[in-house]
DNA sequence: TTGGCGCAAGTGTGATCACAATTTTGCACA
DNA sequence: TGTGCAAAATTGTGATCACACTTGCGCCAA
């Protein structure tokens, strides 16, 4: 069963559960899609998901519905089940072009709003993002990069855009999981962070929604690239659920 | 009490009932925010849309946790409370911008996909559109204008655009409602919408584009404004809820 | 009349049960 | 070894109750 794992019952120092629990749940399933721990097409159940998370179906419901609502999950029309949404090339077309709007949007905002203490940390993440392209860890990777990303994007100050990069990596996290799982990370852009950290560095607002621009484009071409030659080869199998 | 009217008594032809209860309080919901009939910084409940739309607490739940993700509704910090969002420029000022970007693509990608038939109907919901800016009808003139755009976007057939315009109206829709409520309809384009048309009838996309961008940038310049005249008059105020 | 205080009403959240619809399982039959 | 088909398990949805918390109203005293 149990194929992700999404326990929270750590849950840290015990105190800060001030939260409403169906924030968590949302958290937690949120992170899980984004790093791409739960494939496209997989199928999904409250009950299920409820028992993996160590709660009651209640806070699940409305944690899933958000996540519907961001199309990050899908109530399939035809059973009225619940799955994350498949691969295809349309919506990725459209999660690129989304992408390559507010994103380097949300970094020209940031520029100039960069104090040291942040570089310094965009030079660990990027370090991070490094070392795990060097061991080949896709997991870290991702991880590593979508901090480098959103510490960048919390910068801007504008929760709008936040909220809608946001959302678009939630649903592009599934398929990012299976295009680097498929073809590894050696081929991945490295060149954009150190150009991006310096153009905030120097508040040049252009040049940061450039290589932000030029890192996502390089990307998301990578993974319609994977896309493409995937489904050449197999047309439209893509049976079993599991 | 009920300032709103969302009663679903009536549900059309009765027959249609196989969408889920809480997708059709979802819609009530959703075209009231849209029309701008629950203004902002109004305060809601469950139970009392519950009742409003002669249903339960448990559907409304879930379309609340929808409209709640998707900035429609928020969930007040302090006291844990629902309310429609209230105005400030800040956020007027994301979703002009948001939706200067979405709605001008879409149009574009609408561009030479419009039939005879969707051109007739475009002329009908502008000729509506002026004929509610003739007699000063501020409901009517947001429904078909509403009617006129959408119109446009589905044809672009790109789910997830279309919904992120749909996302931007219904926070939009509050504002607008208000502002124009404050300073009539006469100031309002009208010229956009002929060209537009035009322009989808030769299929010329970037025209397309040009035209929406034009037609959304003045209504949004033209909500800015009034909203900065309103918040120089009276700065912090804005007490009493109803 | 005005201030303060306590209780009733209203709030969102979580748990649990019921139910119709679908999927999966299991077993008899060929 | 396959093949139907019915029973059992699982699915999302809606209703209802309980609970902790906040708001608001009204009463009493000064």
């Amino acid at each position: 069963m149990a194929v992700v794992r999404l326990d929270m019952a750590a849950e840290g120092a015990g105190a800060g559960a001030d939260a409403r629990m169906h924030d968590q749940v949302y958290d937690r399933i949120a992170e899980a899609l984004i790093q791409g721990r739960i494939p496209p097409g997989k199928s999904v159940s409250l009950r299920g998901l409820a028992q993996d998370l160590g709660v009651s179906p209640m806070p699940v419901r409305e944690a899933v519905r958000r996540l519907i609502a961001e199309r990050a999950l899908e109530l399939q029309s035809v059973n009225k089940r619940l799955r994350v949404p498949g691969l295809n090339e349309h919506r990725l077309t459209q999660l690129a072009k989304a992408r390559q709007w507010v994103e380097p949007e949300l970094a020209a905002l940031a520029a100039g709003r960069a104090s040291k203490e942040v570089i310094r940390r965009l030079r660990d993440d990027d370090a991070a993002v490094m070392a795990a392209l060097a061991k080949g860890d896709v997991s870290a990777y991702m991880q590593s990069n979508q901090d480098f990303h959103f510490s960048i994007y919390q910068l801007a100050g504008a929760e709008l855009f936040y909220d809608m990069a946001r959302t678009l990596w939630l649903q592009v996290g599934p398929f990012m999981r299976v295009v680097f799982g498929r073809m590894g990370t050696v081929h991945l852009p490295r060149d954009h962070h150190q150009d991006m950290i310096a153009a905030l560095e120097r508040g040049d607002a252009e040049a940061v929604r450039a290589s932000m621009a030029a890192d996502i484009a390089e990307g998301m071409d990578l993974m319609m690239d994977a896309l493409r030659a995937h489904d050449a080869e197999a047309p439209v199998k893509r049976r079993g659920r599991k």
